[in-house]
RNA sequence: GCUCCGGUGGUGUAGUCCGGUCAAGCAUGUCGGCCUUUCGAGCCGUAGAUCCCGGGUUCAAAUCCCGGCCGGAGCACCA
């Protein structure tokens, strides 16, 4: 008991502290949150201390702010006010690394399209996590289906390019449609220890027994009746569609899709020929048969996929009994989708068919071809995962979000230049002189140099671009600044061009009258622009001559304008990419 | 319909497992200011949340329990 004095005092602190807060006031629940905090050992008493907190916190509410205040000043408070915010954003552990001597993931796509942002998270996931725990990371080609969701050659290649551009590097590579003997063999197997059967029923009809939680007669054939079943699948005896192979579960298993599953199924592959391996083989496997066997075999300890594949664990699970393999640690996740962004596999293929979109990397598209040529950098795409994190919502992340982080990357690094997109002549009058004007590249790095525009007037006459945009702010003021120039005034829109003469030349000028600023280029020397922006328009424009100077790929920043990627240049055009504003 | 899984400001997320320093943190966006030869960046500040709803347990619920609502996923001889 002696210590209910010091107990009263920590009550008395933090009921100041929170009245003090909240403009008088003190909430007792509040109160006695902060003293379990720091004297956890008192939660036992609690019933007994919520009555001395509401006494106390009665007493401190009948006082005054002013003395609050002055109480208040009377105690002090440790460190735990002062805390760093910002910490960088890393992943979190991964579930059972324990469990494995080393963590072993995968990125298993079908090479039947492009990646796009919908794979970022397993692809990104996978990866890092494997090189986190010093792990391996294994790429396997899922291309099972010659008919329906066909693999064709160049997507191998593209989704390759792809994840090395996410600087996801894999250290193991397989291709499902060269291992269809080992699939055979446990096929094989599974038959063996009565774990799968061949069955030849009418789709219909089987469908109408599972859901009554039947079996069909090919589920009481013998051991010896389904290897040669199976065998007359692979001799070609079966015709397409007329035999599949399945793996036997617990027909009263709530969920009817887990119930019998098929595991191999024959295709006619004389007429569906396999992009890779022809028609050489005729019975394929199905995916969680073939991707329930490769992640074992390849020592996968970790599978991080969409959550629609959440069902195909139940299910593969029967397949891991009867091999006596334990099935390994499932993470899934939810879509990920961006504003806007077209992700749907067979939307990008129909599209691009139809002419609708311009190919792969077109803007409109969350293909990461498109990403990339709008320079968003695989930084921000890794940054942006990392941010949604493994969670089995869907998200949908916003265009603002993704080019705040990609600026804040680019900003530091992209040369600064005008460009001029809907452009007009601006006729300055009284221009004698020939000038040259030095800007720096970047505002705040010095260290990037300097860029250098020529004027040369003719006849007293120096001729530059401006916006159309801008029109309406120039009209708006007496004096305008073109930017790291001159004051311009007597502004004067004609027919097809404009006119102005020269107010002054200081920066100090322009900022006590304060006129707007505005971008510039001269006629005598420029570049011509053309710039595809982010709905897949094309706008055109001039740009200062450096522009063309630099490389192609580098992201530069077009002032008052936005970012924009250099995506190719060619007979005095530098062709552009918008990026983000 | 059946079977799963979720629901935290406009958006994304932290916290939920193990109830209490959370009258809810961060980021982005909004708005305002400072700075700046960009409408960019940076700095400072502001507003914005019935923690899906209802009930229960408890001294105490974003957190646990029950019911509901809403959303997503799966139910292919696709992956």
């Amino acid at each position: 008991m002696f210590q209910e004095k010091e107990i009263e005092e920590l009550i008395r602190k933090y009921a100041l502290e929170n009245a003090v807060k909240f403009g008088g006031k003190c909430n007792p629940q509040a109160v006695l949150g902060k003293v379990f905090g720091e004297r956890p050992e008192l939660k036992s008493n609690a019933r007994n201390l919520v009555k001395i907190v509401n006494e106390i916190s009665e007493q401190i509410n009948s006082l005054s702010l002013e003395d609050q205040k002055n109480l208040l000043s009377q105690y002090s408070f440790g460190e735990r006010h002062a805390q760093p915010k910002k910490e960088e954003k890393i992943l979190p552990p991964l579930p059972e690394v324990e469990k494995y001597g080393k963590v072993v993931t995968r990125f298993a796509p079908n090479p039947d399209c492009v990646l796009h942002l919908g794979s970022a998270r397993a692809i990104i996931l996978s990866h890092d996590y494997a090189r986190m725990y010093g792990g391996k990371f294994i790429l396997r080609f899922e291309d099972t289906d010659p008919r329906l969701k066909k693999a064709s050659l160049p997507f191998y290649e593209s989704i390759k390019d792809d994840l090395r551009w996410l600087k996801c590097e894999w250290d193991e590579e397989y291709i499902q449609s060269d291992r269809l003997p080992i699939y055979y063999e446990y096929a094989r197997k599974l038959i063996e220890v009565e774990g799968a059967y061949v069955c030849t029923c009418e789709g219909e009809a089987f469908k109408k027994l599972l859901v009554e939680k039947r079996p069909c007669p090919c589920r009481s054939l013998s051991v010896k009746e389904n290897l040669e079943r199976f065998d007359k699948m692979l001799d070609g005896t079966f015709g397409e569609g007329r035999a599949v192979l399945r793996i036997k579960t617990d027909l009263n298993h709530p969920n009817p899709a887990v119930r019998d599953w098929p595991a191999l199924r024959i295709v006619d592959t004389r007429r569906h020929p396999h992009p890779r391996v022809g028609s050489k083989y005729r019975v394929w496997p199905l995916y969680n048969f073939s991707a329930g066997l490769d992640d074992h075999l390849m020592g996968v300890t970790h599978i991080i996929r969409g959550k629609e594949h959440y069902t195909n664990m139940v299910r593969q699970k029967y397949m891991y009994s009867y091999l006596g393999w334990v099935y390994p640690t499932a993470i899934h996740y939810g879509r990920l989708k961006i504003e806007g962004g077209v992700l749907s596999k067979s939307k990008i293929m129909q599209g691009i068919a139809k002419g609708l979109y311009s190919g792969f990397d077109d803007p409109r598209l969350a293909t990461f071809k498109a990403l990339r040529r709008r320079g968003i950098l695989p930084e921000t795409i890794r940054q942006i995962i990392y941010e949604v994190n493994i969670k089995p919502v869907d998200a949908t992340i916003s265009w603002t979000t993704l080019y705040s982080i990609n600026k804040k990357i680019v900003d530091p690094i992209a040369p600064r230049y005008f460009a001029v997109f809907n452009p007009i002549v601006l006729a300055i009058r009284g221009f004698g002189e020939e000038r040259k004007i030095v800007l720096r590249k970047h505002p705040n790095v010095d260290s990037m140099g300097y860029r250098s525009i020529s004027l040369i007037p003719e006849n007293s006459v120096l001729k530059v671009y401006i916006s159309k945009n801008d029109l309406e702010l120039i009209k708006k003021f007496n004096v305008f600044r073109l930017m790291g120039f001159a004051n311009l005034t007597e502004f004067n829109l004609k027919f097809t061009y404009a006119e102005a003469r020269v107010h002054s030349f200081d920066i100090e000028t322009a900022k006590k009258l304060d006129a707007p600023l505005i971008h510039w280029v001269p006629v005598t020397e420029c570049v011509k622009v053309q710039m595809i922006t982010p709905n897949g328009e094309l706008i055109e424009g001039f740009g200062e001559k450096g522009l063309a100077e630099e490389p192609v790929g580098s992201i530069v920043q077009l002032e008052r304008e936005g970012f924009a990627r250099i995506d190719s240049k060619q007979d005095n055009i530098v062709k552009l990419y918008f990026s983000t504003r």
